[in-house]
DNA sequence: TGACTTACTATCGAGTCGATACTATATAAT
DNA sequence: ATTATATAGTATCGACTCGATAGTAAGTCA
């Protein structure tokens, strides 16, 4: 059996699972469960390449046929909607409803986001440094995908002086203009930035 | 719709959720779910008092009857025994068999031990406390009990003095003797140390 | 055209989850 | 002592997640 020690990692893991399982308790209101808020979530940050079942369950580390059952859950209940791609007929895009939106501010990682905003300003910035390196150190090491926002990405093409209706940016692997907007949005298609430099 | 920048606080809340996220992907291992593997990691880590079904329940915030059916399916694979208490025959002891306390050598949350172990000690230790202080601020936000160590119990008698082969130090709750290793583990009943001080 | 790949859905069995109802035991009130 | 009530645990139900598998539709490439 492992050595259980009260040393500091073995404290932070501990604490890492604490506060899950108290997320967890926290997303059974508003008659959804955790799954069905963090598709939610997810569908609120997720740019327009993201907001497809693919991706959603890409995200959500889960199957597809499980989040097809998530999102019917959640298109029953009228929080999200589904329309075809018009380039790909195999992709079915989705949307939150304003219902969905608006059920976001109910959202109870509020309770949590509210407890990180009481800490220092310092301590908070710490706090995120510290989780966001473990959380690349596992996703890295076990082989998992992650997604990021454009400022990130390796395709992403800037464009500070250009003022275009439908975006300054672009994104290089589509092609398509980017409104300033959506760059701060999570991308399925991220790749590291000067991937064979 | 709230407003989802991406300041310090959000971050954190963010970080949180994909992380727990992610430890809920890594423990569908070993035929275990995440929900078994909570069960199996409480058990090595609570006290006497602790190790019943009731206690389970309080800690992993759910019902009696959920927490009954995941029992079942853990003493179904030989990890849990159950035996009955002699105090109170409405009780039933709970206790890893050898196979539960080895197959926690094969933790998948000891991959997010690992990651926070690579973090400097300051970093580590800064992260453990920030983490804590969300939790017990939610958890006191939501009126919901925590589980404690006998060293931060109201209930706690030290005796560093005697040497009993019982145990040196007592639970002033039920009058038992404790020996120091039990002193580090989980107890359903802990108080906050002078109540009325 | 045909082989292959990708995006999604449908279905199955095991399990979680809350809710409810139930049994057995303990404790308090009378 | 008897009764009422509270507590510990279990059983069962329906809704849902989950992985696994199989299937459909649509895009891609040889």
């Amino acid at each position: 059996m492992v050595d259980r020690k009260s040393s500091s990692e073995g404290q932070v893991a501990e604490l890492i699972d604490c506060i899950g399982r108290l997320a967890h308790f926290l997303q059974f209101v508003e008659g959804l469960n955790p799954a069905q808020w963090e598709a939610l979530r997810f569908l609120a940050r997720a740019n327009r390449y993201s907001q497809t079942p693919g991706a959603l369950a890409c995200f959500l580390r889960t199957s597809r046929g499980t989040t097809s059952q998530t999102l019917r859950v959640l298109e029953s209940k009228g929080y999200v909607r589904r329309f075809p791609d018009r380039r790909d007929r195999r992709v079915v895009q989705l949307e939150l409803t304003p219902a969905g939106a608006a059920l976001l501010d109910h959202d109870p990682m509020l309770r949590i986001q509210e407890a990180a905003a009481n800490l220092s300003g310092e301590m908070g910035s710490d706090l995120a440094e510290g989780l966001s390196r473990i959380l690349h150190a596992v996703e890295k090491r076990c082989g998992l995908d992650e997604f990021g926002v454009c400022w990130e990405c390796g395709h992403f093409l800037v464009n500070n002086a250009a003022d275009d209706r439908a975006g300054p940016h672009r994104c290089g692997l589509t092609g398509d203009p980017l409104r300033e907007a959506e760059t701060r949005l999570l991308c399925v298609n991220t790749i590291p930035i000067t991937p064979q430099a």
